[in-house]
DNA sequence: CGGTAAATGTTGTCATGGGCTACAAAGTAG
DNA sequence: CTACTTTGTAGCCCATGACAACATTTACCG
């Protein structure tokens, strides 16, 4: 057996990834301002200088929280969609509903996520979020050529979508709105989507 | 003539005022994390310790902001209404632009507004938000009365609809469209509503 | 008026945290 | 085995938020 006092090495291994996972649970648990360095180095167990050799500083860490955040959103949304029927709507309401979910329960995470002062170079972000943002091009694409919606740029009617939902999840996460309005709203909008978008007769 | 030299008085006068004005200031130029009581103090030639007079703690200042800015976009509302015409989707759509212009022009501001983090108590907040989301339903009446619009909850279709509109303010402000997109997605936002929320022929 | 309580500002202090530099240990390649 | 690089440590400075004790105005009330 080894000592029982586990020793803990001076290398930590995968520091990196550590903090990123007590990141996420902090900021699940207490909210983006509560967020800091060296309690995340303690809660670790490294010194408190040791988290600046993978985040240079405090604002890269949020970036990177930021960035794994879309990749979640996206594995949520494509996990919703691999369990539904082949239909527009149902797909449509499915990736919908899962959007607002994922966005309700993940408050903080979504706040970093759309913050509007991200570093200048932190193209990360921006790549992550664009496959959740095509994942939704693909969808409206999939309801034009059912012929469930009418013709127009499917980026254009993705972003006004992908809006609605992450608007009605800052009501809720605002306290502007009842969480329990969450399906009504979703089913609002859902139906005016396909009424909305729907070709003309 | 007064003394060349300004001795400052003891009291201020409107110290809380003055704190806001250079708050909101701060927040537009350099953001809310930026936004320091000590800094703020500086600015208004006041003691650090001054502030807490007005503002218990830094929250409580952040949240004064953001009630403020639900009065301001609610002026901003009332005021892009007043030189419109009296038909329903002239309104509709100069509302949109109205709020979709204020939110990008005040991102950070936004930002605070729907922050989910806000103090347990801050009913002020709440109470301010009324304001602009009773304008929204009171406009979604107008339209069902005009028979623009089909019968279903005023607030929910409002809600709705602000949601869209914050939605897309929130995608330019985070830099995930190009700011030149968006009066073509309130273009889009708009007939969306018109046609997907009018009675059935 | 005049005196007292409440508001409002000031000074001083503490703990926390971010960011920096110099140094140490562990891995890696030649 | 010896350099070189990566990763973590120790210690410092400084800004800030929060707090307490004290000072000055202002407001109110007899």
């Amino acid at each position: 057996m080894s000592d029982v006092t586990e020793e803990r090495p001076y290398h930590h291994g995968n520091l990196r990834a550590a903090l990123l996972d007590a990141a996420e649970r902090v900021l699940r648990e207490r909210g983006a301002d509560e967020l800091s360095l060296r309690d995340l180095a303690r809660e670790v167990g490294v010194s408190h200088a040791a988290p600046r050799r993978h985040f240079p500083d405090r604002q890269a860490l949020l970036d990177a929280l930021a960035e794994s955040g879309f990749a979640q959103l996206d594995a949520a949304l494509r996990s919703a969609l691999a369990d539904v029927d082949e239909d527009f709507p149902s797909r449509v309401k499915a990736t919908m509903t899962a959007y607002t979910r994922f966005a309700t329960e993940n408050a903080a995470l979504l706040e970093l996520m759309y913050a509007s002062k991200h570093r200048p170079g932190a193209t990360g972000i921006a790549k992550a979020a664009e496959a959740p943002f095509g994942l939704m091009s693909e969808l409206i694409t999939q309801g034009q050529d059912e012929g469930a919606l009418q013709a127009g740029d499917p980026e254009r009617i993705g972003i006004v979508l992908f809006a609605t939902l992450q608007g009605i999840a800052s009501m809720i996460n605002g306290n502007f709105v009842r969480p329990e309005l969450l399906d009504a709203l979703v089913e609002t909008a859902v139906e005016q989507l396909l009424r909305g978008a729907r070709p003309l007769p």
